[in-house]
DNA sequence: TTAGCCTTGATA
DNA sequence: TATCAAGGCTAA
């Protein structure tokens, strides 16, 4: 699996790497009066805005987002043609004005991970109309209008001002106190509306209070020193500084090879007692030859999975302690609950990293070189996989158990998160129709954790033999599973290139609210951005 | 093949 | 009826 060396320059460069998306707009300068408006700025893009692909001037809206006239003819070229380019140098080759015709293949692999839409071309070639789009990109029109009639300056001190909610309706804070029930705590459905939660600048206290120490921390250095760094917590130099559960010894064991995803493994239960990874398995584990895989190598692989009941007790536990610390008038907002989620689902991810043995023999810079690459690889295909087991039609499910309507999010949120989810969407729907299984989940989860084309990996041959074992176990249990469906390995590894390029949009999205300030800075989560960003 | 301009047609 | 995001056309 290759990973675009490009995607990871772009990143540590997101300066070139926003300004259409409506959440980047609020940091532009833009004083248009509302006569203007209606004539030009109203209906056309500003004329100091960039393409998110190449930085020439935008044209409009095409496929998904604003970009310039070229991109927009490129795209529609690349997908009405079904083109496949290939790149002769490695997959990184700059994407700017002069040189945006030197590779296809880089400048389309933009195309995608800035959020230009496939299915926004049209497969019957109808010219004229509008497409399903039309809603978001006139809400993105507007909030963009909304953004440049605002001092950027004022929203950015609004942000930080008082906590406390305006009105009982305010919907974005939990309403009423936190009782007993980590459930009955968070209503997310019913009061959660995205576009509020994109566009909301809600105050965040642990941006720039007190550490868990309590020692003042700036918020213009947010990362440094303030919490436990993924290499200390890798080499296990004692309790982590931070606030969450200590690192469990021992996992439950999950499933039997033969389990798939669904109702045997309810989304509410939550075993107290389940059986633990014995020594011997681990053992075992260990022991076997490296590139062979064995008969149960691919149920070693699944034992280290964590249970989903005991990860949304965890998140759950989380979440009412965060309120609890923070009282009854200064709730939590709608994103800092979703970062608080995605926080410690990557907790759980790292410690499932951590304490699977093919990982431990990796060398701790290794492991973290590996973490810090697939990070957000990892939370997308764990989120797919929440998805598939427990996702009803048209609605997401939630580490915490709750549901929200797909069409909701859609219709309220802004251009990035709704693309996200309809991607992420499509994606769940293609692996229900492959019928993705638990043991594929988990060896994906491996093939995107074992990535040898990860810079700077130094045992890069460990990590390729497992990589290609875990791939020959994928393929045997494809084979063995679904003897009638001979391309489902095909079908399973073709998705990581999506999965890839929607964590790339997951990660830009985080930056720009972590720009905004909206991130809470004190996370693993934010400490992985940050890894990627400096 | 690229990219700027033109035509089309659903929608507000 | 104006808008604007689709697809089409064509010179470079």
């Amino acid at each position: 699996m290759d990973i675009p060396g490009y995607f990871i320059q772009q990143l540590q460069s997101p300066a070139h790497y926003s300004g259409n998306h409506p959440e980047d707009l609020v940091m532009q300068e833009g004083s248009a009066t509302s006569e203007e408006e209606k004539t030009e700025a109203g209906s056309r893009p500003e004329p100091e805005e960039s393409c998110p692909v190449c930085g020439d001037k935008v044209s409009g809206y095409h496929y998904g987002l604003l970009t310039c006239e070229s991109c927009k003819g490129f795209f529609k070229r690349s997908v009405q043609n079904n083109k496949h380019y290939t790149c002769s140098e490695q997959q990184s080759c700059p994407m700017n004005l002069s040189q945006r015709k030197r590779c296809p293949f880089c400048r389309f692999q933009k195309c995608l991970a800035v959020g230009m839409r496939r299915e926004a071309v049209r497969a019957d070639r109808m010219r004229g109309g509008r497409n399903k789009f039309g809603p978001l990109y006139r809400r993105d029109r507007q909030m963009k209008q909304q953004k440049a009639n605002t001092d950027p300056y004022r929203i950015k001190m609004e942000t930080r001002q008082t906590s406390v909610p305006q009105s009982p309706s305010d919907i974005h804070q939990i309403s009423g106190p936190i009782n007993n029930s980590p459930s009955a705590a968070f209503h997310l459905p019913h009061f959660m509306y995205p576009s509020e939660m994109e566009q909301s600048c809600h105050p965040m206290p642990l941006d720039c209070t007190m550490n868990n120490h309590g020692a003042q921390t700036s918020p213009s250095m947010p990362f440094h020193g303030l919490y436990c760094t993924l290499p200390e917590y890798l080499q296990d130099k004692g309790e982590p500084s931070f606030s969450y559960s200590p690192v469990p010894t021992h996992y439950p064991v999950h499933s039997s090879p033969e389990d798939s995803f669904g109702p045997t493994s309810p989304p509410c239960s939550i075993p107290s007692s389940a059986p633990t990874i014995s020594q011997n398995r681990n053992q075992a584990l260990r022991t076997t030859p490296s590139t062979i895989p064995s008969p149960n190598f691919l149920h070693q692989l699944l034992e280290g999975e964590q249970d989903e009941g005991q990860l949304r007790t965890k998140v759950l536990t989380s979440l009412q302690k965060e309120q609890a610390n923070r009282g009854k008038h200064d709730c939590l907002n709608t994103f800092s609950i979703m970062c608080k989620m995605a926080d410690q689902t990557l907790f759980g991810l790292v410690e499932w990293a951590r304490n699977s043995n093919l990982f431990k023999e990796l060398k701790v810079d290794d492991q973290m070189v590996l973490l810090q690459s697939c990070w957000s690889e990892l939370l997308v295909l764990d989120h797919l996989c929440r998805q598939v087991t427990y996702g009803k039609e048209g609605c997401i499910y939630l580490v915490t158990g709750q549901q929200i309507e797909v069409s909701t999010i859609i219709s309220q949120a802004g251009m990035t998160l709704s693309s996200l989810v309809t991607r992420t969407q499509d994606l769940v729907s293609k692996l229900k129709a492959l019928q993705f299984d638990r043991q594929e989940f988990v060896c994906l989860k491996y093939l995107v954790l074992f990535n040898p084309d990860v810079k700077s990996v130094q045992n890069r041959r460990q990590v390729e033999q497992t990589q290609e074992r875990v791939n020959r176990a994928l393929m045997e249990h494809t084979q063995q599973s679904h003897p009638g469906h001979s391309d489902k390995f095909g079908q399973l590894l073709l998705r990581l290139p999506e999965v890839r390029s929607i964590s790339l949009q997951v990660e830009d999205y985080l930056y720009q609210r972590h720009l905004l300030g909206d991130l809470p800075c004190n996370s693993l989560l934010a400490e992985m951005l940050h890894g990627k960003h400096s």
